[in-house]
DNA sequence: AGTGCGGCCTGTCCGC
DNA sequence: TGCGGACAGGCCGCAC
């Protein structure tokens, strides 16, 4: 569910909460969420004292003295610090002790996300290593993906999702950049010039940049039980709006299913 | 090798 | 109101 904003949003959410502090333990509530929760998670980082709160793609990292934490919260996950004891709730699947008073917990109804500790590093796992640049790294550029598009016959939406391309990006932001580069979604991704693909760099960075200050609105809600943070009221320029106005010349956006994931598109805007 | 699809889970919404 | 089916912002493993 979370693309690379609402991940980041909660990244900066956490990072003061939780720096310095150390891993006491950990209660599992599900044996597996996507793959199998280690059995000893809780043992093996007790005493581990968090140094940084990172983010690669849509994945957290938490960089601790003796390891490292990798959590991918999937579609439906959730993130919250509360006080020890707190009741946890149907969803609550996990609960990662921190210091003696608090609990750091994730809910995840669909059970899509992962949580793994590793003693190496974290950019070298098989999950995380295969990874395309940061979007706003200096190595992504229209050259880049110019270079990675050659010969391929894929449509350019599932390029984009393809988180080898670029890392972070999900079904919102694929549909919502490529609108406001102004192409199709449909376009064999072989096909786009070297200008297109620079304008659709151009377009990824803006709207990650903009959901992201969105995103900084609600880190009010941290710690807030019930609230949300890092999930926050997009206005999507085409994302879910089937049927309505395009919001530059008016025509009704269409959708259709691309990889079986619904994409959605301006058919004026787009070419 | 590149590509597309099914499956994992549960919740919600829509049409009948 | 109840029910079935489709769908959901992700990813992996597999078959072609």
């Amino acid at each position: 569910m979370p693309e690379l904003p609402e991940i980041e949003t909660i990244r900066r959410g956490l990072e003061p909460l939780l720096t310095g502090r150390t891993l006491t333990g950990a209660v599992a509530r599900v044996a597996s969420l996507r793959r199998p929760l280690a059995g000893d998670l809780g043992r093996r980082l007790t005493g581990a004292v968090v140094g940084a709160v990172e983010r690669r793609g849509k994945y957290l990292l938490l960089r601790c003295s003796t390891g490292t934490l990798i959590l991918h919260l999937g579609m439906s996950g959730h993130l919250h610090l509360v006080e020890r004891g707190t009741a946890p709730g149907r969803h609550d699947h996990l609960d990662l002790l921190v210091d003696a008073d608090a609990v750091l917990r994730l809910t995840d109804p669909r059970r899509f996300g992962t949580v793994l500790w590793t003693g190496e590093d974290p950019l070298h796992h098989p999950l995380l290593a295969g990874l395309g640049p940061e979007p706003f790294a200096a190595a992504l550029s229209g050259t880049y993906l110019e270079e990675k598009a050659r010969g391929r016959r894929l449509a350019v939406k599932s390029f984009l999702m393809d988180q080898k391309t670029v890392a972070g990006i999900g079904n919102i932001y694929a549909s919502e950049s490529l609108f406001v580069a102004g192409i199709d979604p449909r376009r064999p991704v072989s096909a786009l010039t070297l200008q297109e693909h620079d304008r659709l760099c151009a377009a990824l960075r803006t709207v990650l940049a903009e959901a992201i200050a969105l995103g900084a609105t609600t880190l009010d809600d941290f710690s807030r039980p019930g609230g949300k943070p890092g999930y926050f009221d997009l206005r999507p320029r085409v994302y879910g709006r089937a049927g309505e106005p395009c919001t530059v010349c008016g025509a009704a956006i269409l959708t259709l299913r691309q990889g079986g994931r619904a994409s959605f598109f301006c058919p004026f805007c787009q070419s």
